[in-house]
DNA sequence: TCAATATATGAATATCAAATCATATGTATT
DNA sequence: AATACATATGATTTGATATTCATATATTGA
């Protein structure tokens, strides 16, 4: 069945680490290495996320030698922002859909 | 791996039928039977969203007779109008995290 | 108490997304 | 041109989540 914009918007955000990713990116842009670094992710699955946030539009590269630079675009950071503060204040009462059967 | 708030929170809304309960709810509690109808979602596979909705604090329910009543939790509401404004002007470029590949 | 209605639950299955691995591509440096 | 470095890609495996199905529970009214 077709995904709704909803979803995919959900399914493109909703990931821990490209969360993580879009939180790091608020801040300055920043290379796949460097990302790699300070997320340990690995560097392929990397790649894998920044596509998928690219191909959503929710980051931009730009090339800078031989790395990538890979920013946020301004359109997304309206949202990181309330959700941010929703974690900060109810994170603590977030459960997973399967628990406590 | 265990998740972390933001992946609990992200799982928790990230899904295309939860995310339609919660903007029908956004508007008026209703009944599961109500809800089933308005989304076409079957009966047992709409209760098990919205426990997941329940757990994670999302809605609230009260007893009304044999209906139950879902309600939303005022606290989410922040977070659905920066989504829904979102999806509203950018919806159009989201796409799934495989194609284009 | 019995039947009807509304909803919840658990287990089994099906579907989908993430991680991994091996490898390809592109750029810079010598 | 050859090597090294940074990143991307495709295929596969693995893991998680949604759906379905059969059934249980709870409330109301006859």
């Amino acid at each position: 069945m077709a995904k709704n914009p909803e979803a995919l918007f959900l399914t493109a955000v909703g990931d821990r680490h490209r969360m993580r990713i879009l939180n790091l990116l608020i801040e300055k842009p920043m290379s796949v290495k460097t990302l790699s670094k300070s997320l340990k992710i690995e560097q392929s699955n990397l790649s894998h996320h920044l596509k998928c946030l690219f191909d959503c539009k929710f980051v931009d590269v730009n090339v800078k030698g031989r790395n990538r630079m890979y920013s946020i675009n301004p359109s997304i950071k309206k949202i990181i922002a309330p959700f941010n503060s929703y974690i900060r204040d109810y994170g603590a009462y977030l459960k997973t859909c399967k628990e406590s059967s």
